[in-house]
DNA sequence: TGAAATTAGTTGCATAACTAACTATATGTC
DNA sequence: GACATATAGTTAGTTATGCAACTAATTTCA
């Protein structure tokens, strides 16, 4: 095995333990301690749902890059905390529009505030350049592989 | 909320859900395909245990980033696929020494090759200096938080 | 030396993930 | 129109994660 192939099986560990589990904990923390009850994953569907309110289930599997049952599931857990409601769509009975409630729109705003501080944090000394980096370098590794 | 703040939380989301999670199915399938019984996680912990055999748990969760009671269940896990052991320490009984058997032994080469392969795939297209970019940015994320 | 604090590991509980198998609705084709 | 296929979503079973609370062993220090 080559010294440079053992490095791509570090960068592995690197890529999926690191940095994403330490910001994801942070953030977590942090909606804790601003008495916010929800996870970062049920944050995670309600920020594609502010960019776009009433989405399919499908559609937030695609963006969120999840599976239909983990969504299936999320979405139960949001609608337990009365944060969405599922809408039964009039063209196609098989699909369920997932939509904010009140409750939902009152948390967009602190907790974008919240996720912004954390990634602030996070980044810190890291410039503009080497952020557009590991966006571009996460874009094509996902393109590369799906 | 400025536009610059709103694309740190897109990062996060960006970061914390795309590129990891695509590559860590990849590899999951990969080892699936090869009649690799084991998950991703337990394969991170062989990872460490290869380069060094019989870590204490503590060592483990420092170096693969996960907080004791996760590791506590890996270990139950690959002891009961009889690829790792227990073993008390003798100067401190407090200590559990975790080393590998023949059986782990067995797939490293193999699976360490599989994961070359899944990193090369997931990196096609992307330069060296990009990847030192995103393991130098992903080390201060890291420190940045802890 | 003996009580307090620290460290290593485990257990219980809740949430989330993946796979496979399932139901129900919609579409396409003969 | 009917049967095959595809799509949207759910359910079941296993593994993994995070947190809090716990036990047991060790260290600190008064």
């Amino acid at each position: 095995m080559s010294n440079n192939q053992f490095r791509r099986g570090e960068l592995y560990s690197v890529i999926n333990g690191m940095a994403s589990t330490a910001v994801a904990r942070r953030l977590q923390k942090n909606f804790r301690n601003a008495g916010l009850e929800i996870t970062i994953e049920q944050w995670s569907v309600l920020y594609h749902l502010w960019k776009q309110d009433c989405q399919s289930q499908q559609e937030l599997c695609n963006r969120t890059f999840r599976d239909k049952p983990s969504i299936t599931r999320l979405i139960d857990n949001l609608e337990k905390q009365k944060l969405v409601k599922r809408v039964a769509s009039k063209e196609d009975r098989r699909i369920n529009m997932v939509c904010l409630t009140d409750a939902a729109r009152a948390l967009q705003d602190v907790t974008i505030d919240l996720a912004n501080q954390t990634m602030s944090e996070a980044l810190t000394g890291v410039n503009k350049d080497e952020i557009e980096t590991v966006k571009s370098v996460f874009q094509r590794v996902y393109d590369n592989l799906t």
